[in-house]
DNA sequence: CATATCCCCCAAAGCGCTTTGGATTTCCCT
DNA sequence: AGGGAAATCCAAAGCGCTTTGGGGGATATG
């Protein structure tokens, strides 16, 4: 069923019944209920192609996903992101494209989704330090919106970001109020832009409280489970030990207890940990009472607030870009307790 | 740069463009040559919104992804299995389009997405025993592929899946040869094909060596940690607990490891654990040695596939619906021992 | 009653592409 | 040189929608 089809079988003009359906007032209530009517019942719903077409809209954002050559790997918090972005789409009518590529073809991806006005604007997911991403997609002139930030790079743009700095210095401030003074960093890829604000609040923290960063408690990998766990079996069998470890994923942290079990130790007893949580939905951390203590922030109200935000400067280009930090908040657990006294 | 205006640049009509591009035998080698080097330097590439209306094929693919509103849990799998199929639509200059849908509306989305002619198709995600969608979409007349299978539909259809019975048959019997006999499963909820099936070979492989079913060494959930270390827990305070177990998922292994460590049980000598593992990049099963005995099928590779198959089916109308069934192997990692012996 | 004002509605153009049906030119053979 | 076939290219229609620029009929105004 088309307009075609559906004007002639209400005996209108393919002109009243799109304006009826759109919502103009230039038709009758009475003409517009009978349209809307018989669109329901012949199941109608225009093609957004031809819509496309007419309104120079795409109805579409595009998510291009970076996916390392080198490591291959897909960054867990994607599926909350997308699934919360994914709500904010359809309530507006919005279609979410989604593209993977591996970061040698990003730049062509781009252009080749501009170009086909594909999208109306994109998101861009894992910034790393400096990317020029951002740099391109200024230049083409392309809507975008940016989960998480690009240090680095200083003009102005949109985008949505948990407060990584003060996250972990909030919480390795925590735990030195816990007495902990040898603190062990099992973070991401520093690269990557949070991981190296995550790495700035740690040190902030150390800095403050008259500690010298000790290259060997500062780790930085992908963070797979068995990456936390290699880290803390390491560093646990080392001289001079951590008594608390500061992890950046749920994900490691899962790791970073095995080691720390392993080896006949007690986590929130003899060794404090502390994750920060994206709150994914398939990895919570405890059911009632947290397991870790942890910085938490949902990935998945991030997707919802960012996928807003970019729909907004696209309906208002005139706008300058708008920008929303989120504070993770710190949620005490069982994994973190007061440093061991030395005996 | 549109095609009018590439072709005025060139002095050349907009059909003699179109055919130079698209490949077709009506303009010669020279001019050809001319367009294609035009097109280039200025970047041309034709609208996918104009091309679909003329084509009438939206040169895309749709995915729904069910939210199930009770439990708000993206699957864990989706971001490999996306990522897989990503890169198959890439390659024959498809796009992706994402919905997540609450189930209670997934219907209307189906529809919407055919009536709107959004897509040339659709891939179904998570199907659950006996599931609707499956009739539904072949009443819509629009092509799809199944990841999984629903039992219960008869008809034929296209689908893609692990051979998840015989692959919990084959751990199952593994685990009596090594001389268990109390063998328990940590599956997924059960009114998911995937988890009906994994029960059914597990189930067959007790009662080929003689076991009756035990209700209280089977449990069903949400696949996560949690889930994992609960059941384990409790399962293994019991006065007649399990020496083995076997489990749907990677993650909910972990929490049965972490239950069994914690009752100072040593995983592979006290009790063996075998897990299904759909090798998602994020959570590698140890780095060369697998840490887990697993059952193990790139969900990666299968998404890969699935794609592949509905684009031929796209392609090819004629062609009665395919279907892959893949075994997954059976990889021995240091989770598992011979039963320890009463004493 | 004539004129101005709304209210509803319509015909047709245009969005950027593909494709049909021809027109023109070139080439080959006799 | 003349005829037909091949090789190139083009104008125009059409895909399904929105939107501009009217056009009639009903209602209000003087």
């Amino acid at each position: 069923m088309n307009l075609k089809e559906l004007s002639q079988n209400l005996g209108l003009s393919q002109t009243t019944v799109s304006r009826a359906l759109n919502g103009y007032p230039e038709v009758s209530p009475s003409t517009r209920r009978r349209v809307e009517e018989a669109a329901r019942t012949f199941n109608y719903s225009p093609s957004t192609r031809a819509k496309g077409l007419a309104t120079g809209q795409a109805l579409a954002i595009g998510h291009v996903i970076p996916l390392s050559s080198k490591h291959e790997m897909v960054n867990p918090i994607f599926g909350d992101f997308i699934a919360g972005a994914g709500e904010t789409y359809s309530r507006h009518g919005y279609e979410m494209i989604l593209s993977i590529v591996d970061d040698a073809s990003e730049r062509r991806v781009y252009e080749g989704l501009k170009s086909r006005r594909a999208v109306d604007g994109v998101v861009v997911h894992g910034p790393r330090m400096d990317d020029p991403r951002i740099g391109l997609l200024h230049g083409l002139d392309l809507p975008f919106a940016v989960h998480g930030r690009a240090s680095g790079y200083d003009q102005p743009y949109a985008w949505l970001d948990v407060n990584n700095r003060s996250a972990f210095k909030r919480a390795t401030d925590f735990l030195f109020d816990l007495g902990h003074r040898r603190i062990a960093l099992v973070n991401g890829l520093e690269i990557m832009d949070f991981a190296h604000r995550r790495r700035d609040g740690y040190a902030a923290s150390l800095t403050d409280h008259g500690v010298d960063l000790d290259p060997a408690l500062m780790r930085s990998g992908e963070m797979t489970e068995v990456f936390g766990y290699e880290c803390t079996r390491d560093m646990l069998n080392s001289d001079d030990a951590p008594t608390a470890i500061l992890c950046s994923s749920l994900i490691s942290a899962l790791g970073v207890r095995r080691a720390i079990e392993e080896k006949g130790l007690v986590m929130g007893k003899d060794v404090s940990v502390i994750t920060h949580d994206d709150a994914l939905s398939y990895l919570q951390n405890g059911s009632d009472v947290p397991i870790f203590t942890a910085t938490r922030s949902s990935v998945r109200e991030a997707g919802r607030r960012l996928a807003e935000m970019l729909l907004t400067a696209i309906a208002n280009p005139a706008m300058p870009p708008q920008t929303q930090l989120l504070e993770a908040e710190l949620m005490v657990g069982s994994s973190t307790g007061p440093a061991p006294r030395k005996d």
